[in-house]
RNA sequence: CGUCCUGUAGUUUAAUAGGUAAAACGCCAAGCUUAUACCUUGGAUGAGCGCCCGAUUAGCGCAUGAUCCUCGUUCGAUUCGAGGCAGGACGACCA
């Protein structure tokens, strides 16, 4: 009986059941960096059309979590997939090099730049941070298999990038983009420096509040701007009343603002100061009133704050007049509605003034004291002169009501004293001064945003965008290497040649060459007229123009680029820098399309984070399921929403991929002892069965090859699945196993199996290499045949043309199927009864009307192996005998099926039970066909 | 506080100019032992409330058939509209 086991070819690999992915895949790593795969990629992609995905890049600071993973690997699958469909997608990998947090890591080893090292040593200090950053963040993206040029990235700090960035720069003012401008920093007076907005924090501080008047000047053009009017409109001088919390910064005063909106009333007031009008929300009067304690008040007159736009008013003790403006930042939660604006001490109000062109005049200086020719204030320190102020206020006659008040106030981080905003010179890329606004809402027509509602995000946004503040007063950073004249703060007039000598030595010697550079080499004698900028720029800006010192550098990249892929956050970020300097500089978008991906959640739909602790790290993942587990994950997962991740998911996942291993396993299996230039049969010779597989095939890998196109890599995970689980294991692998097991070795019924299982493999195998990549290219090794040493290598396989015979398309094997489901049923009806137990213990009848029984007896005698039952008949009946169970098929077709165990003895080698087994002497055991397999010439096969 | 996005069985995803909401996984059971740490077949449950019981398993009854909730348009809404709830992204505010 064993004997005949060994007459039979069962199949055989050696490509291992258990994947063991966290050992195997850091090997496969090895053989891909040893042998250059990414090289040998580019030399054979050399010549096709260019597919530019541009990788934007991180931060160089902290170990990488679960959304870089989601990010790169995206990448890695839309670069992979380009590189299957016949482009040549290079993968130049970034990082962003330059900036505050880096700067901070340094400090907290070395000290302060300027106070412990010097800002040389601390810049090269930060390189060397950078670059271990760097080294550390690409050995775990390399870990996630993503292939690309990690001996070349780019990286925002080196030199030809940071020289390239000087010359954007150039390029932008040549454009005439930038200005010179003043804004409101967070400044710590104890520093004299500007402070980042990492560097402040909030504590509570006791300050004094008080209420201030602005006496109006026009009454009578202000009681006719209000809307309704007592019998009387009062009498007595009419003032509007500010709040403010910071009486130091009333000298810089040069305006009050309303809410257009608001109702704003006029209470006509009795006190110490005589009969008076005061202005104030109506929201608010009641509180105010209280607080200052007027023994008789009335309301006397109603208007809303934009009937009293560009009224003048009389500043509290300085001889000027401001005038009232409006904004809606103005609120009623506290004070008067009514809020006193300093261009130079507030962002709020730098961006109010900024649109009623008021000046920014700052009077305070680096060390917190007011500056020399400040009247009444002039040397006093700002939370000193306080108190001042409220004195003249008083003398003035201007104090309305005074009292103290605890409140959040932001502090020095380092010095932990109050900081104050002091408005200080800095460069601007303006949105209106070259027209930036118009041209960059222009350029975001015609690019293609995925998915779609990230053109109305980005337009919101560049149409809301105030002008992009690109100073920063900061050490590890490229510099805005400009001369600007000692007197008029003029640019040098030559700055473009400038730039290009400063930019050739900066690609020499890195942005040191700018900071240890002596102007007289550059400007000679005029240099005494000139000083050096000593900003940095944003670190936004660094890489906003990576399409310029990289695309435009690196040959193998073409712009426009044809892809940014990035989380949804950087619709404000990078691509909101890279579109506004691409636009300054070349007129357009440097991407074709922007796409975006969502972040990663917890079960709850909680963002991951550190100090919440739940977040999953892909290097625990790596390390427990493996990389192609998580790089399913986010294939099947539909990335433009959050990411779902929990441990529940990813075991899914990881069964998942065991179901796909495992049917790549059994197709590599039956593939022993093939070899495709020996034994593979022409299309036309092959079975019917097997025709219909590669037809099958063919459809699915055309959906598949349209989702990659579309970017949708969750449908082709579920199809791929989908295809191993329903198409494969439940049908035509399982139909199969008769014929590759029972019939000979060479016959044409086994080859034409085979050919059809080889071909599925070889476009099985590119069908998952983008996602599950080193399961591929494991699986490559495995596949019979002559072919490159990666699968990384090719481009999608060209399945063999089968012709749609029109007596076994896919509708009637649909049929087929129908038919076997109700079957099965049939089936197991016996099964539970204890009369069968595997389906071959069992032959059905099969009654139908003459059409259905045309059709189904095409498959004449073989019928019984798509349903895998001993015996399979077909009988055209008017009537059905009654004891037949009745189906309706899903076309409607009905037939009835009658199913019954066996009476034959059932054949040892191949398991059927059939009338004529022992009729044979020499093989007592064996039914004809296995006879006939064994010692004749082989059985024939014509449909399955 | 503002702008934008998302919400379908336990899980991941489908679907419909507005027309029966589907698949796979998971779960339970059986079969096979010629994919064997595999594979096949079948099945149930998918939301609530109540009853029975010492408790479990099971059983029974009512209502109801998985599109976050509520309204609206419609013969008909998962789909369109409005409002809410929850979560997310980005920003603003704290005078």
């Amino acid at each position: 009986m064993s004997s005949y086991k060994d007459s039979l070819n069962l199949p055989k690999t050696a490509f291992p059941m258990k994947a063991g992915l966290p050992q195997r895949e850091p090997q496969m790593l090895k053989t891909w960096l040893n042998d250059d795969l990414y090289g040998k990629q580019r030399a054979k992609a050399k010549g096709r059309p260019i597919f530019t995905l541009h990788d934007g890049p991180p931060y160089a600071n902290g170990d990488i979590h679960l959304g870089h993973a989601v990010n790169k690997v995206l990448k890695d699958i839309i670069i992979k997939s380009k590189n299957l469909s016949g482009f040549d997608a290079p993968y130049i990998p970034g990082w962003d090099c330059h900036g505050l947090p880096i700067e901070l890591q340094v400090e907290k080893k070395i000290g302060k730049a300027g106070v412990k090292v010097d800002a040389k040593k601390f810049r090269a200090a930060c390189r060397e941070y950078a670059q271990k950053q760097v080294n550390k963040q690409r050995e775990d993206f390399k870990r996630l298999g993503i292939l690309g040029d990690w001996d070349n990235p780019y990286l925002t700090m080196n030199f030809q990038f940071e020289a390239d960035e000087i010359r954007a720069l150039g390029k932008i003012i040549q454009k005439g983009h930038m200005h010179k401008g003043f804004k409101p920093v967070h400044w710590c007076s104890d520093c004299g420096s500007a402070l980042a907005e990492a560097e402040v924090e909030y504590k509570d501080k006791h300050s004094p509040a008080i209420d201030v008047r602005f006496a109006v000047l026009d009454d009578a053009a202000f009681i006719n701007a209000c809307h309704h009017v007592e019998n009387s409109p009062g009498k007595g001088p009419i003032s509007v009343v500010i709040w403010t919390t910071t009486p130091w910064t009333l000298p810089a005063n040069e305006a009050v603002a309303l809410n257009p909106e608001l109702d704003y009333c006029l209470v006509e007031c009795v006190g110490e100061h005589g009969t008076e009008r005061l202005l104030l929300a109506e929201a608010l009067h009641k509180d105010a009133l209280g607080r200052w304690g007027f023994e008789e008040h009335r309301v006397v007159a109603y208007c809303k704050g934009a009937a009293l736009e560009n009224l003048k008013l009389q500043h509290p003790f300085y001889d000027k007049q401001v005038p009232i403006i409006l904004g809606d930042h103005v609120t009623t939660d506290a004070g008067t509605g009514a809020v006193h604006t300093a261009p130079a001490h507030g962002q709020e109000d730098y961006v109010a003034g900024s649109r009623y062109h008021l000046p920014i005049d700052n009077p305070v200086g680096p060390n917190g004291v007011f500056i020399e020719g400040t009247e009444l204030f002039a040397g006093q320190h700002v939370f000193k002169a306080n108190d001042s102020v409220i004195e003249t206020l008083k003398l003035k006659g201007n104090l309305v009501h005074a009292q103290a008040l605890d409140h959040s106030y932001p502090h020095c981080w380092r010095h932990k004293t109050p900081i104050i905003f002091r408005a200080t010179p800095q460069w601007f890329i303006s949105m209106e001064q070259a027209g930036l606004r118009d041209q960059a809402n222009q350029a975001i027509e015609d690019v293609d945003w995925i998915p779609d509602w990230g053109k109305a995000r980005i337009s919101a946004m560049m149409a809301n965008r105030p002008d992009w503040c690109i100073s920063r007063q900061r050490t590890w950073g490229v510099p805005i290497a400009l001369f600007v004249h000692k007197d008029t703060s003029e640019l040098h007039p030559n700055t473009s040649d400038l730039i290009e000598q400063v930019a050739q030595r900066v690609e020499k010697q890195g942005i040191d060459a700018w900071f240890d550079l002596d102007a007289v080499e550059l400007l000679g004698a005029d240099a005494e007229n000139y000083v050096k900028v000593s900003d940095t720029l944003d670190v936004w800006f660094d890489s906003g123009v990576s399409h310029f010192a990289v695309i435009d550098e690196r040959e193998e990249l073409a712009f426009p680029a044809d892809l940014y892929l990035e989380g949804s956050d950087q619709h404000r970020g990078w691509f909101q820098s890279s579109l506004l300097t691409s636009v300054a500089i070349k007129g357009r978008a440097p991407y074709k399309a922007a796409l975006t991906h969502g972040f990663t959640v917890d079960a709850k739909g909680h963002k991951m984070s550190k100090s919440i602790g739940n977040s999953i790290l892909p290097q625990e993942i790596n390390n427990s399921l493996g990389a192609d587990v998580l790089r399913l994950f986010i294939a099947a997962t539909d990335y433009r929403n959050e990411m779902t991740c929990t441990d529940e998911i990813f075991k899914r996942t990881g069964d998942a991929y065991r179901r796909i291993r495992n049917t790549a396993r059994f197709l590599l299996a039956n593939l022993h002892g093939f070899d495709p230039a020996e034994n593979s049969l022409p299309a036309s010779e092959l079975l019917a069965l097997d025709q219909w597989a590669i037809a099958r095939c063919d459809q699915l890998q055309t959906e598949i090859r349209d989702a990659y196109d579309c970017y949708e890599f969750h449908l082709i995970y579920q199809k791929v699945h989908n295809f191993c689980s329903v198409d494969l294991g439940g049908f035509y692998l399982d139909v199969l196993k008769d014929r590759q097991y029972t019939t000979q070795e060479n016959s044409q019924a086994r080859r034409s199996a085979q050919t059809a299982m080889y071909h599925m493999m070889e476009a099985f195998c590119r069908w998952i290499a983008p996602i599950l990549s080193f399961t591929a290219d494991e699986m490559w090794r495995f596949i019979p045949g002559q072919r490159s040493e990666s699968v990384f290598l090719e481009t999608w396989y060209e399945l063999p043309q089968v012709q749609q015979d029109s007596n076994f398309n896919l509708s009637f094997w649909q049929e087929i199927l129908q038919t076997r489901i109700a079957v099965s049923k049939e089936l197991e009806q016996l099964r539970v009864a204890g009369d069968i137990g595997s389906s071959l213990d069992a032959e059905v009848n099969i009654y139908c009307g003459s059409e259905i029984f045309q059709r189904l007896s095409q498959l004449e005698d073989e019928l019984r192996f798509v349903l895998i039952t001993s015996d399979a008949r077909i009988h055209k009946v008017e009537t059905p005998p009654g004891q037949a169970k009745h189906v309706v098929l899903q076309n409607g077709d009905e037939i009835w099926i009658q199913a019954a165990a066996s009476e034959h003895k059932k054949c040892v080698r191949c398991w059927h039970h059939q009338e004529d087994v022992g009729a044979n002497g020499e093989h007592p055991e064996l039914c004809g066909r296995c006879i006939e397999n064994v010692a004749g010439d082989g059985e024939k096969r014509r449909y399955a």
